[in-house]
DNA sequence: AGCACGCCGACT
DNA sequence: GTCGGCGTGCTC
C-alpha cells in the first residue's frame, strides 16, 4: 500500500511525454499523464495513446517534461503498458543516430527496431484464460460485458472489443482484466522449433579411479551384457567426446534395457541434448575442436589488434575455420559477463553453422531473423532485455535488440549486400551501424569475409582497421579447380547443346556418375528473359513499371519482377500480328528445363525467389539437396550464400557476364565475391571441386582473378578505379529518388531540386538521371546524386538537405512528389 | 499509416 | 438531385 505523504499532493505536477510512434511522421508528439499514471512513466516504456480521430497506438516515451505545450493541448495517454522499459537509453541514442545518420524519421527507425509484437495495434488479440475460477461479482458493468463475450468467443481484438462496448479507450478495461489473470493478450507463445534430443552416455567420474574401474569390471561378471556395453564404452569413449546412447547400443550389440540397468545403477550417466538434424557426424566437431595452428595464430593476431584498435578486419578465404575463431573470441570475450552479438546474412541463419553454434553455447544464444513470428521475436526481445541470453545470432534487424552490456560484436560475410537494408526506411547498411554500436558501447567488432568489402578492405590498409589474414583452408581442403569456358568459341565449334557448353556437360556427366552432386548458377529468374517479336521487335512491357515481363512457365503467364504485376503468354504479336514471337535471354527455370532434356535421369532442383515462396519450401529444397534427394541444384544468389553441401564437387556458372555487364560501379566487385564464393561451395574435405564459368567475355580480368583466386589484385585493380572516378571509398553518396505518377511533374521537379541542390552544393551534385528501369509501380522516377569527397562536412550536407526538402515539399506546384534518400546506397 | 474533408462524375 | 471516386492535409 501506498504511504501518501504532504508532497504527494502538493508537489503533485503534471507530467508531459514525447513519444515516438511506429509512423513514418517527421517529429514527435507531446501527451499528457493522468496524474494515477505520473508513477509508472519511465523513458522508455510504452504507452497506449490515441493519435488522430479514433486510431490507437503503442508509442514510445522518449522524454519526460513538466512544461505544457503551448500551441495546443495535449491529449492523455490512455495507459502505460510496461512495469519496466522495453527501450533503454543506449538504444534510444542509437536510433537518434540511425536517425541523424541516414536521414530518416524516428518512427521508421523505432518501426524497424521493435519486434511487430511489442506495437500492440487494435488488431490486437485479447486471449481468456480458462484455467482457473475466478469470482467475477466485483467487476464492473463494461469488464462482465467484455468477459460474456469473451467466454463466447474466446478471442476478441481490441478493434472488436472498442466496438462492442461502444467506446474508444477500451485498454484500461482490458488492462484491469489482465491484471486479474482473466485474460491475457496473444504474446507469450511457445518455442515452435523442437530441438531434436539425443541422449549420450558417459562413464560415473568415480569409476574414472583405476580400483573402481577394477572393482565394476568384477560386480559385472554376472552381467555379461553390462559387460559389452562397458568394453564398449571404454572402446569408443577413446575415439570420441560424445557418445551417443545409439551408437553405444550398436557398438556393443546391447538393448537399451542393459544400458537402463546401468544407468539406474549409477555406472553411467545419461545426458540429453539437442543435437542437428542436418548432418550430425559433424556435431562432435564443433563441440570439441582444437583450432589449428593457423586459426590459433590468427586468433593471436586478432586480439592483438583488437587491443589497439575498435574493428579488425578478418580477411580469410572460404573454408579457412572463421566460425571456431569467432566462438573463441565470443568465449573470450564473454569470460566476465557482457553480452555479444553474431551478425550472419539472412540466407545463412537457415542453416547447419547456426545450428552447430546453437549447441556450442547452448541456453545462452539466442537467433534472431526474419522467419520468425512476432511472438518468436518478442520473445527473444524480452530474454535479451533480462540477460538470459549473452548472445545473438542475427540477421541485421538484431542490431536494434536491447543489448546493455555489449561486450563484442562480428559481422560475418561482412561484403553481403543483405546487410543493406533497401526499402522502407531507415535505409541502413547494418555492419556500418554495427561499427557504431560497438563504439557506443565501447566494445570490439570484427569483421570477416573472405572477399572483403572494397571499402572495408580501404580502411584496413589505411590503418583504421585491424587487418588479419587468414589463408590456407581447414583440414587441408584444397581449392577448386577452375576451368573457363568461352562462350562464343564454343558456338562456332558447334559445341553448345542450348546453354551449355560441352564441357560443361561432360563435367555434369561425370559427376552424375560419381553419384556426386552439382551445382548450376545462374543469377536471373524466371523462364525466358523477355519475350520479343521476331518480325517488329515488340517487346511485352509491364502497364506499371518501364521493364520488360519475364514468362514464368510455371504459371504460363508474363510476370514483372518489380511490381507483381501479370498478363496471359502472347502467341500473336500484337503490334504487328505476327506469329514468330522468339525468347531471348533466359532464367533459372529455363535452365532448368533444358537440362532435364539433356540428363532426363537427374534429380534437379531449383533454388530461387520463386520457388522458396512458401514458408518452409527454402528449408525442404536444402535438406533435400543435403540429404542427396537431388543430383542438381539450379539456383540464383541464393546458392552461393552460405550454404555448406558435402557432396558437391562441381560448380557451374552458366553466364559470368550477366553478372560483370551490371551497371553498377560494384559489379565487378560484386562479381568476384559471387564467383568466389560460389566457387568455394565445390568441393569439400576428401575431394578437390571443379568449377566450370562459362562466358561470353571469358578473357575478362575478374574471372582470372577468381580462377587465381588473386582478391589482393582485383583490390588493387578496383580501389585504383574508384579513385579515378571518385567513387566510395574517396567519396561519400547520398541517392535521392523522387517519385511522381505524372511524367512531367516529375521532371519539372527533379530539374528544381537539382538546380536548388547544385545552388548550394555545386558540382557535387549530379543529375537528375532517369534510372535504368524509370517508372516502378506507376510512379515516374529520377534520381539526384549527391557525390562529394572525403573532406565535405557530411553533416552539413545532409542538414542543408533536410531544409531544402521542407521547402521543397511546401512548392504547391510539385505536390505529392515523393522524396526517397538512400544514404552511402550499397 | 489512416482517416476526414473536399471537390467532380454516373446513378437510385 | 445524390453517392462516392480518391487527392491532400493533419494527427499532440
Amino acid at each position: 500500500m501506498h504511504n501518501f505523504n504532504d508532497s504527494d499532493f502538493v508537489e503533485r505536477e503534471t507530467l508531459f511525454i514525447e513519444v515516438i510512434l511506429p509512423l513514418s511522421l517527421a517529429k514527435n508528439y507531446i501527451y499528457r499523464i493522468p496524474f494515477d499514471l505520473n508513477d509508472q512513466i519511465a523513458v522508455g516504456k510504452r504507452v497506449i495513446v490515441q493519435f488522430g480521430k479514433n486510431k490507437i497506438y503503442t508509442a514510445l516515451i522518449k522524454s519526460i517534461s513538466t512544461k505544457a505545450p503551448e500551441l495546443y493541448e495535449a491529449k492523455y495517454i490512455i495507459d502505460v503498458v510496461d512495469q519496466v522499459p522495453v527501450v533503454n537509453g543506449m538504444q534510444l541514442e542509437f536510433w537518434n543516430w540511425m536517425t541523424e545518420y541516414y536521414i530518416c524519421n524516428e518512427g521508421d527507425v523505432m518501426s524497424a527496431a521493435l519486434p511487430a509484437g511489442l506495437k500492440l495495434t487494435s488488431e490486437t488479440i485479447i486471449i481468456l484464460r480458462e484455467d482457473d475460477q475466478q469470482d467475477l461479482s466485483d467487476l464492473g458493468e463494461k469488464e462482465m460485458v467484455l468477459m460474456d463475450a469473451l467466454a463466447q468467443k474466446k478471442r476478441l481484438s481490441i478493434d472488436d472489443i472498442a466496438k462492442l462496448l461502444g467506446q474508444k479507450t477500451v485498454f484500461p478495461i482490458i488492462k484491469l482484466l489482465i491484471n486479474r489473470e482473466l485474460v491475457y493478450i496473444a504474446e507469450e507463445v511457445v518455442e515452435k522449433y523442437k530441438p531434436l534430443l539425443k541422449s549420450f552416455i558417459s562413464l560415473n567420474p568415480f569409476y574414472n579411479e583405476q580400483d573402481n574401474l577394477k572393482e565394476l569390471f568384477s560386480v559385472l561378471e554376472r552381467a555379461p551384457k553390462q559387460m559389452d556395453a562397458l568394453l564398449a564404452y571404454l572402446t569408443l569413449s577413446k575415439q570420441t567426446a560424445q557418445l551417443s546412447k545409439q551408437e553405444l547400443m550398436e557398438y556393443s550389440n546391447c538393448g537399451p534395457a542393459a544400458i537402463k540397468a546401468m544407468i539406474d545403477k549409477e555406472i553411467f550417466v545419461q545426458k540429453k541434448r539437442p543435437v542437428s538434424r542436418l548432418n550430425d557426424q559433424n556435431d562432435e566437431d564443433i563441440l570439441n575442436f582444437k583450432l589449428s595452428e593457423t586459426q590459433e595464430n590468427a586468433l593471436q593476431q586478432v586480439k592483438k589488434e583488437l587491443e589497439q584498435k575498435e574493428v579488425v578486419l578478418l580477411h580469410g578465404v572460404t573454408a579457412a575455420g572463421k566460425t571456431q575463431i569467432y566462438i573463441r573470441l565470443i568465449e573470450e570475450a564473454l569470460a566476465n559477463g557482457g553480452q555479444a552479438l553474431f551478425l550472419l546474412p539472412e540466407i545463412a541463419l537457415t542453416t547447419q553453422i547456426v545450428e552447430r553454434i546453437k549447441q556450442y553455447f547452448g541456453d545462452a544464444i539466442g537467433v534472431y531473423h526474419s522467419k520468425f513470428n512476432d511472438f518468436e521475436r518478442v520473445e527473444i526481445w524480452n530474454k535479451v532485455l533480462n540477460g538470459t541470453y549473452k548472445i545473438i545470432l542475427g540477421a541485421r534487424s538484431a542490431i536494434f535488440l536491447p543489448f546493455n552490456d555489449l561486450k563484442f560484436i562480428i559481422v560475418d560475410e561482412e561484403h553481403e549486400s543483405s546487410y543493406k537494408q533497401q526499402d522502407p526506411a531507415p535505409r541502413y547498411q547494418a555492419r556500418d551501424a554495427a561499427v557504431y554500436l560497438a563504439h557506443q558501447h565501447k566494445s570490439k567488432i570484427v569483421l570477416g569475409s573472405a572477399t572483403p568489402s572494397i571499402e572495408s578492405y580501404y580502411n584496413a590498409q589505411n590503418g583504421k582497421y585491424g587487418l588479419v589474414s587468414l589463408t590456407g583452408r581447414f583440414g587441408g581442403v584444397q581449392l577448386p579447380l577452375h576451368e573457363v569456358v568461352s562462350i562464343s568459341e564454343q558456338t562456332k565449334k558447334k559445341k553448345m547443346i542450348s546453354y551449355f557448353s560441352s564441357v560443361l556437360i561432360d563435367d555434369i556427366a561425370t559427376s552424375l556418375e560419381q553419384k556426386e552432386q552439382v551445382i548450376l548458377f545462374q543469377n536471373r529468374r524466371g523462364y525466358a528473359t523477355i519475350m520479343i517479336c521476331a518480325t517488329c521487335g515488340y517487346t511485352p512491357k509491364c502497364v506499371n513499371c518501364d521493364v520488360s515481363l519475364t514468362y514464368h512457365k510455371s504459371s504460363g503467364k508474363l510476370h514483372c519482377h518489380y511490381c507483381g504485376y501479370h498478363e496471359n503468354s502472347l502467341k500473336i504479336c500484337p503490334a504487328c500480328g505476327s506469329v514468330h514471337i522468339e525468347q531471348k535471354g533466359f532464367g533459372t527455370e529455363r535452365v532448368e528445363e533444358e537440362l532435364s532434356l539433356i540428363f532426363p535421369e537427374a534429380r534437379i532442383a531449383r533454388l530461387d525467389v520463386d520457388s522458396t515462396r512458401t514458408k518452409n519450401s527454402l528449408q525442404k529444397i536444402i535438406a533435400d539437396f543435403q540429404e542427396k534427394k537431388t543430383d542438381i541444384l539450379i539456383g540464383t544468389q541464393m546458392v552461393a550464400k552460405g550454404l555448406d553441401f558435402d557432396h558437391v564437387t562441381l560448380i557451374g556458372v552458366i553466364n559470368a557476364d550477366t553478372l560483370l555487364n551490371f551497371p553498377d560501379f560494384r559489379a565487378f566487385e560484386r562479381s568476384f565475391q559471387l564467383l568466389t564464393q560460389v566457387s568455394g561451395r565445390a568441393g569439400r574435405r576428401e575431394k578437390q571441386g571443379k568449377v566450370c564459368i562459362q562466358a561470353y567475355d571469358d578473357d575478362h580480368r575478374i574471372i582470372k582473378q577468381v580462377v587465381e583466386n588473386d582478391y589482393i589484385g582485383m583490390y588493387n585493380d578496383e580501389i585504383e578505379e574508384r579513385r579515378q572516378f571518385n567513387y566510395p571509398p574517396f567519396s561519400r553518396l547520398i541517392f535521392i529518388t523522387l517519385k511522381h505518377k505524372d511524367a512531367n511533374v516529375l521532371n519539372a521537379a527533379s530539374h528544381h531540386f537539382a538546380h536548388v541542390l547544385r545552388s548550394r552544393l555545386g558540382p557535387r551534385v549530379l543529375g537528375p538521371e532517369q534510372p535504368l528501369v524509370s517508372r516502378v509501380r506507376s510512379y515516374y522516377i529520377r534520381q539526384i546524386i549527391i557525390k562529394s569527397d572525403r573532406h565535405t562536412a557530411i553533416p552539413k550536407v545532409k542538414a542543408l538537405l533536410k531544409t531544402e526538402i521542407t521547402t521543397f515539399n511546401a512548392e504547391k506546384t510539385f505536390k505529392g512528389v515523393i522524396i526517397q534518400l538512400d544514404v552511402d546506397p550499397y
